[in-house]
DNA sequence: CCTACATTGTGATCGGTGCATACATTGGGG
DNA sequence: CCCCAATGTATGCACCGATCACAATGTAGG
């Protein structure tokens, strides 16, 4: 009948693929597994050989999302100015930039629900990029910059707003004036939060 | 058969303190309807009678939840000492004791997808509770101990802080040893991002 | 009192979903 | 060259959310 041959290629791309475009099209709730095989062309239980159970494709898609998220923030570091504060501000632009074009791939890289082993891969992905802004404060502190302390301890403010920022924007919590001069004031913030003194 | 009357007397209720329940316990994932209703006794479409959709329950349980955010962040406030410091410090462990101890309900309230009418009625609810922060930071200026500036744009990067961390946590990604001083460098940060000059 | 009506719960049904099992096809390594 | 592991198929199960017509119940007006 089609033409189609029996092996798809590259099924487990093509899930990903698709199911990241229906993530960000109508959201986490309308992923369906059975929707997904529909359109690729193919039977409704070949994604079970490639992906478990729908969570893990959901894990799987969160990965790819940390992993997309650690370049747009190795980006943004890039021909920019070595102060810490212009390095943080691009960074922090970045993430929030990425958090507002990937809202719903967002809520599923830090929802609640990984199944353990892929909480481990997930961690490991997730350090990937955390070391970065763990790094950008360090050289801050290098340039004394940045008040003294435990790279960890001071970071977690920092990063804290940041996911908090993006998380309410996403949300749509805040109001459209906010957005004006919301993360000015949340850098700047920031920045006062981790300065020397 | 049963003894059951056939009017339940308050369903709606019944509904909602069940889903409350199963969602703490199992997660937004695990809740459905027909389980609901099959619990409390019911046939699987009397919930409807009361909520239009599965949505439309969720979004209640929504309000529910910024209703008790509200009650936990005001008396939280009570009977502590009139320092900005201490305000804000109690207000942030409320706020964050909440979110650990209803994660899946947080998940929830700050959900991307609520209907639009109900948006409208999380939104005043949000306020009504979102308004003690700013009356707690309008207070820290009158006693001279915050900058000067609009309120929401003072206000602004400390909920974020505050709702970045309370995601962090219950996420799980935050290492078991940065819950130790993770809250309190938080909260010394965020002083700092707003003390006067 | 009692009757019309609105409210609430019932039962059945429909399309859809995730998952498991048994079977078919394929292509690459012994 | 052939066998086997990997991949895709077909089918079935249990469940879900939503909708419909219908039954039981409370209630307000006569």
């Amino acid at each position: 009948m089609t033409d189609r041959p029996y092996h798809h290629g590259d099924l487990p791309a093509a899930l990903l693929a698709r199911a990241e475009k229906t993530l960000r099209e109508r959201g986490v709730s309308a992923l369906s597994l059975r929707e997904l095989a529909r359109v690729i062309g193919v039977s409704p239980a070949a994604p079970s050989r490639h992906f478990k159970s729908k969570q893990a494709l959901l894990d799987a898609l969160a990965l790819t999302g940390f992993e997309r998220l650690a370049e747009a923030i190795a980006a943004s570091q890039e021909g920019v100015g070595e102060a810490f504060a212009d390095r943080l501000d691009a960074a922090a632009r970045a993430y929030v930039g990425f958090a507002v074009a990937n809202a719903a791939l967002l809520d599923l890289m830090f929802s609640v629900k990984h199944s353990p082993q892929a909480s481990e891969a997930l961690g490991a992905t997730a350090h990937r990029w955390s070391d970065q802004l763990l790094e950008l404060i360090g050289d801050g502190q290098l340039r004394g910059e940045v008040r003294e302390g435990p790279l960890e301890r001071i970071a977690l403010p920092v990063f804290a707003a940041l996911h908090g920022y993006a998380g309410l924007t996403v949300s749509g919590v805040l109001p459209p004036e906010a957005a004006e001069h919301g993360l000015d004031d949340l850098i700047a913030s920031a920045l006062r939060g981790c300065a020397t003194q």
